[in-house]
DNA sequence: AGCACGCCGACT
DNA sequence: GTCGGCGTGCTC
C-alpha cells in the first residue's frame, strides 16, 4: 500500500503540516507529487482539498488510523509537481510555513488568502444592542458582552481585532451573525485590465556590441547550454533591445519567456513596448489584477496561448510548460525581495526555477547588485558590458557639494550656494528641476554638521540609531551608548539627528523660490489611487518647475525638460543602519543623476553631502561602477557580509513582552549551541513595539549557506517543539534587505 | 478552519 | 440533574 503526504488547502497555521492518507489502487498512477486530491478530514469527515507533497510506503502515523483519499481532482488544474518542488525549495531556503510557500507559488491557493480582510458591521441600532447587552450581563455571557460593548462604541471592527484583542471565539461571531446583530464584509480588489494596443511593426537594428551579446547568448542556447548572464549596461545603452532580440529568438524556438520588472508602476509602459514588438501573445501578471483576470492569465499560459509573461515578482510563477528564458530587468532593485513570508528573493528563485526547467537567466542593470557582480567575477555568471549610450543623450555633469563647507560659510539652508544658483538659472530659462531626498532606510542616525562624523557601532560598522530614551543603539547586536551632546571626533556642538522630510524641503523651497511652482511626491501625496501617475504627468506637461520626491522620482518617466537634478542629502541613505547602505546609495545616485538631460538637452546633477570623500559618492560622481564595486567588496569581505557570508535574521513577535524576551533568549541559546559566537543578539528590533506587539531580533552570520540552512531548520523544529513559542510568531529572513 | 469535548455557571 | 456558553485541542 502506498501512502501520500498531503497538505490541506486551508490557510491556518495549525494545519501547516502534512497528513498521511492511503492511496486507493485505482488512483495510484495519477497520485503524483503536486496532484490535487479530495480527502476526508476531521471527526465529521468533511471533504476538503489538498495537495500531495510526497509519497511513501512506510507511514509515520499508525496505519489503522489512516484514512483514504476520496479521489484525485483532475479538472484541468493539474498543478505540476514542479511548483510543489519549488515551494519546498523556497520553504527550506527562506524559512516559512509550507502553506505560505505554496500560496506564493500556486495561483489556486491565492484566493483563499484574500478572504482574510474581513470586517464586522453592526446592523442593529444602539438601543436594541443595549437591550442585548443587558441580557448578556444577566446571563453572564462574558464573551458576547465584550463584543457587544465594543460594537456599541464602533460600528465596524475588523474580524482579526475581535478574535485577537477581544479574545472572542469564532463561534461567538457566527452566533452574532445568526442573531442578526452583525454582518461580515470582506474587502474587494479593483479591476485593472490591460489596454489593447495596436501592433506596430518596428524593426530595430542593433549596434554591433548589442548584436554580439545577443549572438553569444543565442549560440550557447542553441547548443543546449543553459547559463546565467549578467548584462551591465549604463542608462540609455539599449539593454532592452538586446533583451528583445534574444526573446524573439527563444520564442521562435517554441519556448516561453518570463520578463520580470521591479515594480507594478513600470508595467504599463513595458507592456506597450512588448505589444508593439510581439503582438497578442504577451500578457501581464501582477497583484492588482482581479482574481478572475489573474486566473485567466494562468490558464492562457498553461494552454499555450502565450509566449511572454511580464510582471513583478509573482510573474515568476507563471505555469509555462516549456520555459526557455527568464529575464530580470534592473536586477539590483530591492523590490525583488518579498517583504511578506516567505521572504524570498526573485533572483534566487528565478535561478532555481530555471535550473529545474532547463532555462537560461539574463540579469540586467546599470548598477548590478554586489551579489550578482561578485558571481560574475567568480565566473558563475557570464558578464557582458554595454558602456556607450545610444543616440544623442550624454552623461550629465555631476558635481559634489561639501555641506560642511556650507556650514562654515554660515549657510544653514538645505540648499547649498551652488545648488541655489543653479536652480535660479533653470527657473529663469524655464527649464525643470528634480530635487531628490534620499530617505530610504532612514533611521534617525546622528551626524556632526561640522566634520561629518557619524556614530557607528564598534562591532558591526553600521550607524547607530537614535531612540527616544536618549540612547543610541545598534540594531544588529544591541550595543548602546548614551547620546553624546558634542561630537566625539571634533568637539563641535553641531551634532544632531538628520531629520529632514520632503514636506520640510517643500517648505524651504517655497521660501527660497517664491515664484516657482512646486510639486511634491512622497507617500503622503501618492497614497490616493492614481496620484502617482497624475503628479508625474502634470510635471511632464510642465505644470510645475520643481518636483520634490524620494526615490520614486528616479524611475520610469523621461522628463525632456529637466536639466538639473539635486540630491539634497546623499548621506541620508548612506547611514541607514544596514550593510547595504553604501550599495543602495551608489545605485540611487547613479539612477537619479541619469534623470538629468535624457534627450538633446545637456543635464547637470548636484550631489550635496557631508561625506564627499565616501566611495559611494565619489564613484557616483564619476559614474564608475568598477571603482565602487572594488571598495564595497573589500568591506564585505572584511565583515563577512553577503555575498561572501550569509546572514539570517530571526524576528520574534508577540503581544507579551516577557514571553518574547524569554523566547528570544532560548532561541539564541539554541542557535549558539549549533554555531557558537556567530550568533548575534538578541536585540530589540528597531520598532521594538509595533502595533502593540513586542519585537526581538537575532542575527546569524555564517559563510557556508548549507550550514546556515541546517541551523535554520533545526531552529524551526525547536520553535515547533518548545512550549515557549505558542504565543510567539517567529519569522526568518535570509539576507534581509531591511534591518529589523 | 471546523468540530468535539469538557468545564462551569444558571435554570427548572 | 440538565442546558448552553466558552475555551481548548485535534484533525492523518
Amino acid at each position: 500500500m502506498k501512502y501520500a503526504k498531503i497538505i490541506v488547502n486551508i490557510s491556518h497555521e495549525n494545519l501547516d503540516k502534512t497528513y498521511e492518507y492511503a492511496i486507493p489502487e485505482e488512483w495510484e498512477t495519477y497520485a503524483v507529487i503536486g496532484a490535487q486530491v479530495l480527502i476526508p478530514f476531521g471527526a465529521r469527515n468533511r471533504q476538503i482539498k489538498g495537495f500531495i507533497l510526497g509519497i511513501t510506503r512506510n507511514p509515520e502515523f499508525p496505519p489503522e488510523r489512516i484514512k483514504s483519499i476520496i479521489k484525485l481532482i483532475m479538472d484541468g488544474t493539474v498543478i505540476e509537481g514542479h511548483f510543489i518542488q519549488l515551494a519546498t525549495w523556497i520553504r527550506t531556503q527562506y524559512g516559512s510555513t509550507m502553506n505560505d510557500a505554496l500560496r506564493t507559488v500556486l495561483p489556486v491557493k491565492k484566493t483563499v488568502k484574500e478572504q482574510k480582510e474581513q470586517y464586522l458591521h453592526r446592523i442593529i441600532d444602539r438601543e436594541r444592542l443595549f437591550e442585548y447587552m443587558e441580557e448578556c450581563e444577566r446571563k453572564h455571557y462574558t464573551a458576547r458582552y465584550r463584543l457587544a460593548a465594543t460594537l456599541e462604541e464602533q460600528e465596524v471592527i475588523s474580524y482579526k481585532e475581535a478574535l485577537e484583542e477581544l479574545n472572542i471565539s469564532r463561534d461567538v461571531i457566527r452566533k452574532f451573525v445568526d442573531l442578526g446583530i452583525i454582518s461580515i464584509s470582506s474587502r474587494r480588489q479593483y479591476r485593472n485590465p490591460i489596454k489593447e494596443q495596436m501592433q506596430i511593426e518596428k524593426k530595430i537594428i542593433l549596434t554591433p556590441k548589442q548584436q554580439q551579446i545577443s549572438d553569444e547568448i543565442w549560440q550557447e542556447y542553441q547548443s543546449g547550454i543553459r547559463n546565467t548572464y549578467l548584462i551591465r549596461g549604463v542608462t540609455g545603452s539599449g539593454k532592452t533591445e538586446v533583451y528583445f532580440d534574444i526573446i524573439e529568438r527563444v520564442v521562435k524556438d517554441g519556448k516561453q519567456v518570463i520578463f520580470l520588472i521591479p515594480e507594478i508602476a513600470l508595467t504599463v509602459a513595458m507592456v506597450e513596448r512588448f505589444h508593439q514588438r510581439f503582438g497578442e501573445r504577451v500578457s501581464v501578471l501582477h497583484s492588482k489584477l482581479s482574481d478572475g483576470e489573474r486566473f485567466d492569465q494562468y490558464e492562457r499560459a498553461k494552454a499555450g496561448e502565450l509566449d511572454i509573461m511580464i510582471g513583478p515578482r509573482l510573474a515568476l510563477f507563471t505555469p509555462f510548460l516549456e520555459l526557455g528564458l527568464i529575464l530580470l530587468d534592473e536586477e539590483h532593485e530591492p523590490s525583488y525581495k518579498s517583504e511578506a513570508p516567505p521572504k524570498y528573493h526573485a533572483r534566487e528563485v528565478a535561478l532555481q526555477r530555471a535550473k529545474m526547467c532547463n532555462a537560461s537567466v539574463i540579469l540586467g542593470s546599470a548598477t548590478p547588485s554586489v551579489e550578482s557582480y561578485y558571481k560574475a567575477q567568480c565566473g558563475e555568471y557570464k558578464l557582458f558590458t554595454l558602456n556607450e549610450r545610444v543616440g544623442e543623450s550624454r552623461i550629465p555633469d555631476i558635481s559634489i557639494v561639501d555641506l560642511r563647507k556650507e556650514l562654515k560659510a554660515r549657510n544653514f539652508s538645505i540648499f547649498s550656494r551652488s545648488l541655489r544658483e543653479k536652480i535660479q538659472e533653470r527657473l529663469e530659462r524655464k527649464e525643470q528641476i528634480l530635487l531628490f531626498l534620499n530617505r530610504r532606510g532612514y533611521a534617525g542616525f546622528i551626524s556632526c554638521r561640522q566634520c561629518g562624523f557619524v556614530l557607528e557601532c564598534p562591532h558591526c560598522q553600521v550607524s547607530l540609531t537614535e531612540h527616544n530614551n536618549g540612547k543610541m543603539m545598534c540594531h544588529y547586536c544591541g550595543y548602546e551608548i548614551i547620546k553624546p551632546s558634542i561630537c566625539p571626533s571634533c568637539g563641535s556642538k553641531y551634532i544632531a539627528s538628520f531629520g529632514t522630510g520632503t514636506q520640510k524641503v517643500e517648505e524651504y523651497a517655497r521660501k527660497e523660490f517664491p515664484n516657482a511652482k512646486i510639486l511634491r511626491m512622497d507617500r503622503d501625496t501618492t497614497s490616493r489611487k492614481g496620484a502617482y501617475e497624475e503628479i508625474l504627468k502634470a510635471f511632464e506637461r510642465q505644470e510645475a518647475d520643481i518636483l520634490i520626491g524620494t526615490q520614486m522620482i528616479g524611475k520610469g518617466h523621461d522628463f525632456n525638460n529637466v536639466t538639473l537634478v539635486g540630491a539634497l542629502a546623499a548621506d541620508l541613505s548612506l547611514f541607514a543602519n544596514d550593510y547595504r547602505a553604501s550599495e543602495r546609495t551608489f545605485q540611487l545616485l547613479c539612477q537619479v543623476a541619469g534623470r538629468a538631460g535624457r534627450r538633446e538637452r545637456h543635464g547637470e546633477a548636484v550631489i550635496q553631502t557631508y561625506q564627499p570623500e565616501h566611495y559611494s559618492i565619489t564613484a557616483a560622481k564619476k559614474q564608475d561602477y568598477e571603482e565602487f564595486y572594488q571598495q564595497e567588496i573589500t568591506y564585505r569581505k572584511m565583515l563577512q557580509y553577503p555575498p561572501l557570508g550569509h546572514l539570517l535574521a530571526i524576528l520574534l513577535v508577540s503581544l507579551d513582552e516577557k514571553q518574547v524576551e524569554k523566547a528570544s533568549i532560548l532561541l539564541t541559546e539554541a542557535a549558539k549551541e549549533k554555531m557558537g559566537e556567530k550568533v548575534i543578539g538578541p536585540a530589540n528590533a528597531y520598532h521594538y513595539r509595533l502595533k502593540d506587539r513586542y519585537r526581538k531580533v537575532i542575527y546569524l552570520k555564517e559563510s557556508d549557506l548549507e550550514v546556515l540552512l541546517e541551523v535554520k531548520n533545526y531552529l524551526e523544529g525547536f520553535v515547533d517543539y518548545s512550549n515557549y513559542f505558542q504565543k510567539i510568531n517567529v519569522y526568518f529572513d535570509r539576507n534581509p534587505l531591511t534591518m529589523y
